[in-house]
DNA sequence: GCGAATGTACGAGACCTATCGTACTTCGCG
DNA sequence: CGCGAAGTACGATAGGTCTCGTACATTCGC
C-alpha cells in the first residue's frame, strides 16, 4: 500500500517477504547460523508476538542490526511490519513449522542449552561469537 | 584450531577433530547451510556407517569436495579416518545428539522433505495440501 | 512546521567462503 | 620398484557477509 507518494530515494514502506514455498532450508539454516541473528530469533521466540527492532542487546550498530533483520526476513524466518516509527517483528512460526516440522523448536532449544552450558563454563571465547 | 604437526609438507595422516565440548551450534548450522554439505550429510546419514569420499555425486571438483569434508569435520559434524587410500567418513551422531537433541534428525528430515517437494515442483503446492 | 525517535540506504573496508586447477603425497598392487 | 588411485595442499579468483559510519526518510508529539 503506497502511503503517500513513492519518492525515488525513500525507504519503501512495503516490505517484501518470501512466500512460504520460496523458503529454503539452506537459507533458514544460514540465517540461524549467525550468533546475532540466532539471538534475535531467541528473543523473538520468547516474545511470542511482536517486538520492536530496538529491544535487542546485540553488540552491533543499528545499521548492522537492520541488516540482520533484513536477512532474517528475506530468508523467511521473520515477518516485519511498520507500526508508526517502530517496526514490529515476529517469527514465521506457522510457515516454518509447516515446512520444516520441529526445526525451529529444536534449533532454539539447542541454542538455549548451549547458551546455558556456555554461561556455566565461564564462557570466554563463547561470548564473542567469533571463533 | 590446534595445529596438527605437519612434518615436512606432506598430507598429515592424523586428522584433528573438535572435542564434543568444542562443537558450536552456529558452526553446525553453518556447516549444514551449504547445499553440497547438506547433501553429503544426507548420504552419510543413509549410509549409517562409513563412506568413502568419492561416492558423492556433488557437482563440484575433488578439491572442493575435500574442502567441504574438512569444514564438516572441523565443525564437528563428521568423523574422518584413513583407511588405505580411501578415507572413511561418518556422522558424529552421538555427539550431535547429545549436544543438540533431535537437531540432526530434524534438519535431515526437513532436507528430505524439501528435496521431495522440489522434485515434484510442478504440483508441489497442491500435493502438500497443508494448511 | 519543527524536532526527536526509529529505522533505512548507501557506500566502504575487512574477512570469510566456494570454487577451481595444478602439483604433490601416500597407499596398494603387480 | 613403478604405476594408478585417492586425497590433500596451495594459490588464485570471484563473490558473499559482517561490520561500520554517515546521511536520509518517515512518523509522532508539540
Amino acid at each position: 500500500m503506497p502511503a503517500t507518494s513513492t519518492p525515488s530515494g525513500g525507504a519503501p514502506r512495503v516490505l517484501g517477504h518470501p512466500s512460504r514455498d520460496a523458503i529454503r532450508l539452506e537459507d533458514v539454516l544460514h540465517a540461524l547460523a549467525d550468533p546475532v541473528r540466532l539471538g534475535i530469533v531467541l528473543v523473538l521466540d520468547e516474545a511470542e508476538g511482536e517486538c520492536s527492532c530496538s529491544v535487542f542487546d546485540a553488540p552491533v550498530s543499528k545499521s548492522t542490526l537492520t541488516h540482520h533483520f533484513r536477512v532474517l526476513r528475506e530468508h523467511g524466518v521473520i515477518t516485519q511490519a511498520y507500526r508508526g516509527t517502530a517496526k514490529m517483528n515476529a517469527l514465521r512460526r506457522d510457515d516454518l513449522e509447516d515446512l520444516f516440522p520441529g526445526l525451529l523448536d529444536t534449533v532454539l532449544t539447542a541454542a538455549r542449552r548451549q547458551a546455558a552450558a556456555g554461561l556455566g563454563a565461564g564462557a570466554s571465547a563463547a561470548a564473542t561469537g567469533r571463533a
